[in-house]
DNA sequence: AAATATATTTAGACAATCCTAAATATATTT
DNA sequence: AAATATATTTAGGATTGTCTAAATATATTT
């Protein structure tokens, strides 16, 4: 169907369009696939060829209803096999991405089908994020961004916006889950930075870290 | 490490020098791999510069130990991802070929050693191959082409020769699968072709079909 | 609005992999 | 041993995807 390099700039593109509203920028897109913007004005030409974006010289690209659809399908494939690799495979959260971004490639419907029922149809990944359905649905949880929350109030940690091995690997070390209760005790004003108690331990965070972890309010 | 088309190559020599002793030809390689011997030739030439098969114009090629190891290697990697499609997920042992092709070119240590422990060390692949081992060992069992068997013998099916979708429909259909009694009545002299018994049924069938099946005597 | 900075595209090139057609080497017949 | 057939390599070219450098368009400053 479509070539390896086709499918990682539709994945980059579909995650650049959630936040731009406007057509998705080539240095936008070089930046995301760490690559030169002239080989992304290559590409989008060939995937424009093939009804997968529209695009107008200087204005950037959006994706078409197939190019979407595509795309989505690649991220369900990432998800549920990092499913796989954590649940059954013994893998830890910031070990996945790099064998899931090769296994996302492989030209199965049976084999997606029948992992997704494997795994009990799972409808979110390792990170919190939440996994496609076969009929490229997401259901989008309302979470919010750990910084947001007022002092005093009581959350439940859902997912992580950088999914770096770097920051995971910090929540590790400080018992940061998903699914642990994090209650907030203070918000510095000068910086930002929290005091937040997880399983009765005290732990100081910056605002980097507050911004980069998602968590729903209890009770609510 | 090495390409995709690299590794097939490699694994397209590894099973022709099983048979041939001399040097693999440029154009058995290129009927192997459905390509033009032109393409095999260059492709020779890349392998070479790599140390990965020693070759002399005109004489052919052969694996160097590097060669034949990172072979090995892929056929590990097929052969228990097939075991994983037919145990885990419920494909038949005629659909996970074409899925396992594309699953041997994944690139993760961690990933391989998981898998063979989440399947307990299988020793046999879904179609009665052996499993190399993580040090590239392979056992080889001894096991015999059911038409070399003389009439009045009971075995049992160990393994098929021919792998392709056709005749693995056909041996479904005919109640015949790994583990099978298979006791033999009849050879008939003119056509070779034989009377078997499987679970109390009668079968006959035609030499093309004895001698891709592999079967071990039993009680010996 | 002109000058400057930034973003984007184009031109030209390169590596990997494949192909066809022609040239050459080796093997088989006669 | 010459003639013929078969196998293999070479020459030249196409495609995909990448890159650098130059040209051009758009955005921002002054
Ligand atoms: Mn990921
Ligand atoms: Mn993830
Ligand atoms: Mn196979
Ligand atoms: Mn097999």
């Amino acid at each position: 169907m479509y070539s390896l390099s086709e499918e990682n700039y539709l994945k980059a593109i579909f995650q650049l369009e959630r936040n731009a509203n406007e057509g998705v920028s080539t240095n936008a897109i070089a930046e995301k696939m760490e690559t030169k913007a002239s080989s992304v004005t290559d590409m989008i030409k060939r995937l424009s060829e093939k009804k997968l974006v529209s695009y107008r010289k200087y204005k950037g690209v959006k994706l078409s209803a197939l190019g979407k659809d595509t795309a989505v399908q690649i991220i369900r494939k990432h998800r549920l096999w990092e499913v796989f690799l954590v649940d059954q495979l013994n893998f830890s959260w910031d070990e996945v991405h790099e064998v899931a971004e090769q296994l996302e490639h492989i030209k199965s419907k049976k084999l997606i089908k029948e992992l997704d029922k494997f795994l009990d149809y799972p409808t979110m990944d390792p990170h919190g994020d939440p996994i496609p359905d076969e009929n490229g649905n997401i259901i989008v949880a309302n979470k919010l961004l750990l910084n947001e929350i007022n002092p005093g109030k009581t959350t439940v940690c859902v997912g992580v916006k950088d999914t770096s091995t770097d920051f995971l690997k910090y929540l590790d070390k400080n018992n940061i889950a998903l699914g642990k209760t994090i209650h907030i005790q203070e918000k510095e004003a000068f910086d930002e930075s929290m005091l937040i108690s997880i399983d009765q331990q005290e732990l100081r965070i910056s605002k980097l870290v507050s911004s980069n972890i998602y968590v729903k309010e209890q009770n609510q």
